[in-house]
DNA sequence: CTCGTATGTAAGTATTTATTTACTAATCCA
DNA sequence: TGGATTAGTAAATAAATACTTACATACGAG
């Protein structure tokens, strides 16, 4: 399960030409290049581009995971913590575009059984830690009762998803980072109590 | 720019699928296959694939701005537009699945500059419509005030999408439909006034 | 020292894909 | 009628791409 460093390195130059160019750039031939050998060797250390992909995607995942861990990890209140969460996606976005543009590639991976799984894992991983800083959240009354806590997940993830997805349809143009506090600013003012 | 009845049989060739297997499927082939001559004729009637997949978007481009104009043409209460909008397309992404594979492509329009630009606009249209009913509920005292209407047309946008897309990734598993109608339920109680 | 394993190269292969070409049959109009 | 236009076919082409194979070299353990 663990990577060796030339496969840590492989992995990592096909993030940065996926986040340089586009998955679509992802080919053997170009990975080789980035990476400084032959098409050839990159099958010394993977068996198949499908097995790449899949650890760029078990990489983000297990960076996701310690971050919701640690902010789970505290006990701030509610809309803190989701914040917290918002703005490290937005960050963790920012600083390596690579990220947004695998995951946000379902398209691509939708035949690929195996892919579109993983993808789905890293979803319902947000998706969980919301679902519970949501519930204690409303228990402790800090956050509205009236809209189901499904729903405000919804609200929370899509809108990072959409304003990343202008972000990169329109070529990087504005500043996700404020753009990133606006948007959580307006969902803390619509979902605190008072 | 209009189409002849040929043209449009192969668009809609096109659309289906894309809709029954993805957009990957796509290939002139496959479209050839569908629409039952062989690939050179598709080629009398289209200069390019690209060219197919722009009449795709406008396609869809004139469908999303006859609803639009038709939902502004109305006088009803500024949420039970946006409800009206949000429905629509929920509606039509339930009938035909393939408007959401080719929306939520943009992955794969990034590098053709047209198409990403065509995405683009759909988007945008959106956007401006929704922008012009907030900012009138907003004056009429319907919805909220203390929100920006940018942050609310990304919530509602972005989670449409969002759950479109889990809709997608999960092989169109759970109800869109009665998921849209909680969704927008849900919305309105946090932006309607009281 | 040397043998085997790990890791690289160069040059394939097989397949897919968009597009083109040369040809044909039908249909329309002068 | 007859010549051009339209719309189809079959087959070729060129490029891209994932992956394989045969060979080379370095290096560590016995």
């Amino acid at each position: 399960m663990t990577l060796s460093p030339r496969q840590e390195e492989i992995v990592d130059a096909a993030i940065k030409l996926i986040a340089e160019k586009s998955i679509q750039a992802l080919t053997i031939k170009n990975l080789s290049n980035q990476v400084g050998f032959t098409e050839g060797a990159i099958y010394r250390h993977f068996s198949s581009k499908l097995d790449i992909l899949l650890h760029i995607l078990l990489k983000f995942q297990s960076n996701a995971r310690q971050m919701l861990e640690d902010t789970c990890s505290n006990d701030l209140p509610a809309m803190d913590q989701i914040e917290h969460i918002f703005m490290h996606n937005i960050m963790s976005f920012v600083e390596n575009p690579a990220i947004a543009a695998v995951i946000f590639s379902e398209s691509i991976f939708q035949n690929e059984d195996r892919l579109s799984r993983e993808v789905f894992k890293l979803l319902e991983m947000h998706e969980s830690t919301l679902s519970c800083i949501i519930e204690k959240g409303q228990e402790r009354n800090e956050l509205i009762e009236g809209v189901q806590k499904e729903e405000i997940i919804r609200m929370i993830i899509g809108s990072i998803r959409y304003t990343v997805t202008k972000w990169r349809l329109g070529g990087y143009q504005f500043n996700l980072q404020k753009e990133g506090k606006s948007l959580i600013d307006a969902i803390r003012h619509l979902i605190s109590k008072q």
